[in-house]
DNA sequence: GTTTAATTTCGTAATATTGCGAACAATAAT
DNA sequence: ATTATTGTTCGCAATATTACGAAATTAAAC
């Protein structure tokens, strides 16, 4: 019988999609690494232009895997936490399926 | 400084993309839970045409998350396990560096 | 009030993703 | 030989992603 995709699965996949670019996981090792920072120290680091960062903070933002405070003129940006809580609830709940061994040689 | 991106980075996203839509998030659970099984039997649980069931599996395949054996008529696949001990290993990683607390405040 | 600074939004182009049904393999069964 | 069975590939369309520079925004600093 085919399903709809649960709650979770929708959940999984958003959050995998929204680390699925490498500006994307450098900027999210970057706010896990030094908590919070602002798009200018993000932007001397990672190799891309200022507008092409914007639109990929923006898809973390719009994930919810990242949050930002305005202190003009610069802008602060986090982890959010409680995001991340799941990200790690969700994946690890996938990583604690284990691979049997017996049926998988090629 | 602007650096490339380093291989791991690549890597974690280019894993991360390909986890991230709930077709193959079904079929990665699936597989784990299930350890090998075939096309028909994942079709007849995931709400997608088979040839686009098919095109997901390719994605999988080329990322090296799942391997596949022909059986003729059928083909058997499962979890790449080299491949998924990267994976937790890479999101491991990342989810080892702790949020810290004081200055993400909103 | 004009300039400066930091970042976002806009406009645009190139490429990639997603999805489906139809057509195509490749073999086993009749 | 013909017909099922199981998947894949093809062709196509719609939408999304990625990227950049230029223009806009916002408020502080002069």
């Amino acid at each position: 019988m085919k399903k709809a995709f649960t709650k979770e699965q929708k959940q999984l996949a958003r959050l995998a999609k929204a680390m699925g670019h490498p500006v994307r996981i450098a900027i999210i090792q970057m706010l896990l690494s030094e908590n919070c920072c602002y798009h200018g120290d993000m932007s001397e680091v990672i190799p891309v232009a200022k507008s092409t960062l914007s639109q990929h903070l923006k898809e973390l933002r719009d994930a919810g895997i990242i949050q930002g405070t305005i202190t003009l003129p610069t802008i602060k940006y986090c982890i959010n936490k409680e995001t991340w809580a799941l990200v790690q609830k969700l994946f690890g709940e996938l990583f604690s399926l284990e691979v049997r061994e017996e049926l998988c040689e090629l």
